[in-house]
DNA sequence: GAGCACTGC
């Protein structure tokens, strides 16, 4: 390996990641297992965060923001709340809230506060996510959400009236939500100078986080302002993880796949005994990745390798796998896409290979299409990454790319989810919170204007918005109402005049889904022939009416499940999300009425919703290409869809994805006229040049 | 002939 690696320039050091020393997926450690109090009291002590406390509590009293930097477990998640709950900021009726952008990471530090509060889980110590409140109005005083929870917190209490101190963790990841959220608390704080806002967020982020929540105007005016100082606090909390070692390609790899597979037989041959943590960037590299791998070890004669998948789409049961305790004698080398980097913890990890990339999604606005492609990550994501060989003892990591690369070229942060996205959902919100001024919003990194023109726009041609840009009555108010994607929402409302919103409520649910598939590749044939069981000749939101009446007539059944290749797991979630739509669209005044098998009326009611993913087929074409009718985008049937081969002349789909081809994935038949019905002002051109009547 | 990661009363 000494050819292969030179060792960077760049000192070994301490490296960062996010969660305040809760170890996801390892709750044996805590105080089940027979600790009492007085341990757990001793362990909060140890905390780096903690000899911070005072001086936490201390900017918290005199500053509107403090930004905490905590470096890995440092203990600021868990501790930050119990402290400022000691110093009495929950009193007079008063809460405090932290945010996450991940519902997992909400139940395990609400879990970990409580038991170290000796409280009950949903009384003093409370958390909400989508589908799950566990909290009691009267007894509650930290409450645990998701961000995206306290932006629908929102549309009821705008100023957040309940809420004392609102921290907002993992700021850096600079998600969706975390961003919208952001933008609204700097609003908030403005009418109510009496909250405080915590943002803990990385090294790289705070200063323009601190820029941004800067609100003071002029210097001189200081000693007249009243309140806590606007000027935001930074402090910076270290953290506790091991020493990880750095090192870097000689020269530039032309194939990381490849490359990965070499650095993993390096040091399986020449670095003491430890599992391996791979990155890549979805599933194609990883299955290649490991299946070289196999070779290579068969040929060369080297045992002791299990390697192991994981990517979100892999079955849960295969995922667990990822943390079962490596064999004796083994060393488990796990090929991941980037959900190691933020949302699972691995422990046991020693050796990290980076290969430099992952997959991003961007958007582009001009032909309103997000496309998923390989990119190079960022200096953050890096360290991100790195820091995951240093959990459990000093660690070491092999980055595919130069040093020179690293330094010189690699950006510092990510390009923030909110320039990379399509803006529909994110407008809508902001609509319904009496946001008018739309394109003047102060957002602490700021969208195209091109990308929120287009959300305008299709939000105008959904009837959701009206000339001047405000919500309609009732539609507009009623699809924010629904957490869900706009169009899908829209298609609910029609479906009240179609007749056929019990049956709506089911797609919309099982479109909100990833999958309802068993995603397993080997079976492949299998899996198509089972599908061929519910197949609908009108396409694949039919086809889904199909499984879920399957699924109710089997009582819900897993074994049924299993039998015909479908995800129970996404089952029960199709069930919980259709509760949830049946309880919205109940408050909302739509009956619930089924067409008792009138397709017709389910696919208009689509089509008022999608109207704007209108295709239609090429004619003469061989190889089943379509044309989107609004851009004349080439696209292509998903080869998971019931309509794969089958290439009627008109459809609407439901997404696009993009890979060497724009693929529509779930798709139905429909008749053109439908589209001058659903929309006439938005097809009212197309109609004579390119629908033949 | 094919699926980065999250999320929402």
């Amino acid at each position: 390996m000494s050819q292969f690696w030179k060792p960077g320039t760049e000192r070994p050091r301490l490296v960062d990641d996010e969660e305040g020393g809760v170890l996801l997926y390892a709750t044996s450690s805590s105080s089940s297992s027979g600790f009492g109090y007085g341990s757990l009291e001793k362990q909060r002590q140890r905390l780096p965060v903690y000899k911070y406390k005072t001086a936490i509590l201390y900017s918290v009293e005199t500053h509107a923001t403090t930004i905490i930097v905590g470096e890995t477990g440092s203990g600021k998640t868990t501790q930050i709340p119990q402290y400022l709950k000691e110093a009495g900021w929950a009193e007079g009726g008063r809460m405090i809230a932290c945010t996450q952008p991940r519902r997992l990471a909400v139940q395990a530090v609400a879990t970990r506060v409580a038991e170290e509060m000796d409280v009950k889980l949903g009384e003093e110590v409370g958390y909400t996510i989508r589908f799950e409140d566990i909290t009691n109005e009267e007894l509650t005083r930290v409450k645990f959400l998701t961000d995206g929870v306290l932006l629908r917190e929102m549309m009821d209490d705008p100023l957040l009236s309940k809420y004392s101190v609102i921290m907002v963790d993992e700021a850096h990841e600079r998600s969706l939500s975390t961003d919208i959220l952001l933008g609204l608390l700097k609003k908030i704080q403005r009418r109510r100078p009496e909250l405080r806002i915590i943002i803990s967020s990385a090294t790289i982020e705070a200063k323009s986080m601190a820029a941004f929540f800067n609100t003071r105007i002029c210097r001189r005016r200081r000693e007249e302002e009243q309140g806590p100082t606007k000027e935001p606090a930074i402090l910076s909390v270290e953290g506790r993880g091991f020493n990880v070692e750095l090192f870097y390609v000689d020269d530039p790899v032309s194939d990381y796949v490849q490359s990965a597979v070499s650095t993993v037989m390096s040091i399986h041959d020449q670095e003491r005994m430890g599992d391996i943590l791979v990155f890549l960037t979805g599933q194609d590299d990883i299955d290649t990745a490991i299946q070289l791998l196999t070779e290579e070890a068969q040929s060369s004669g080297k045992q002791g390798l299990v390697s192991v998948p994981l990517y979100s789409g892999l079955p849960r049961a295969d995922q667990d796998l990822v943390f079962s305790p490596t064999p004796r004698g083994k060393r488990k080398v796990i090929f991941s896409t980037n959900i190691a980097e933020t949302s699972l913890t691995l422990e046991g990890i020693v050796y990290v290979v980076d290969s430099g990339f992952s997959k991003q999604r961007f958007y582009n606005p001009i032909s309103d299409i997000e496309n998923l492609v390989v990119a190079p990550i960022s200096k953050a994501s890096a360290r991100q990454r790195a820091g995951r060989a240093g959990r459990v003892r000093p660690g070491k990591c092999f980055r595919l790319y130069t040093e020179d690369y690293f330094s010189n070229e690699m950006s510092v942060v990510g390009i923030p989810e909110i320039q990379r996205s399509n803006l529909v959902s994110c407008v809508i919100q902001l609509k319904a919170l009496g946001i008018d001024n739309i394109l003047g919003f102060d957002w602490p990194a700021s969208p195209s204007p091109e990308s929120m023109i287009r959300a305008l726009e299709i939000l105008y041609s959904l009837g959701v918005l009206d000339d001047d840009a405000k919500l309609t009555s009732p539609t507009g108010f009623q699809v924010a109402e629904i957490p869900l994607d706009p169009l899908i929402s829209k298609m609910i409302l029609a479906s009240c005049e179609f007749g056929c919103s019990e049956e709506i409520i089911t797609i919309a649910a099982v479109l909100s889904i990833q999958s309802i598939w068993i995603p397993v590749r080997g079976v492949q044939k299998q899996l198509d022939e089972a599908k061929l069981r519910f197949a609908a000749a009108e396409g694949d939101h039919v086809t889904f009416l199909n499984v879920y009446k399957g699924f109710i007539q089997s009582n819900k059944s897993s074994k049924w499940c299993h039998k015909n290749f479908i995800n129970y797991h996404a089952m029960r979630k199709v069930i919980e999300v259709r509760e949830q739509l049946k309880r919205i669209t109940q408050r909302l005044g739509i009956g619930l009425k089924s067409c008792e098998g009138d397709i017709q009326a389910v696919k208009k009611a689509i089509t008022a919703g999608f109207f704007a993913n209108a295709a239609r087929l090429e004619p003469f074409s061989h190889n089943g290409m379509y044309k989107t009718l609004r851009t004349s985008q080439e696209v292509y049937i998903h080869p998971s869809s019931v309509l794969f081969r089958v290439n009627p002349k008109f459809i609407v789909y439901h997404s696009l994805v993009s890979t060497d081809r724009q693929y529509m994935r779930n798709v139905i038949t429909i008749d053109p006229s439908w589209l001058t019905e659903a929309a006439p002002h938005f097809y009212q051109k197309q109609l004579h040049s390119s629908i033949p009547q």
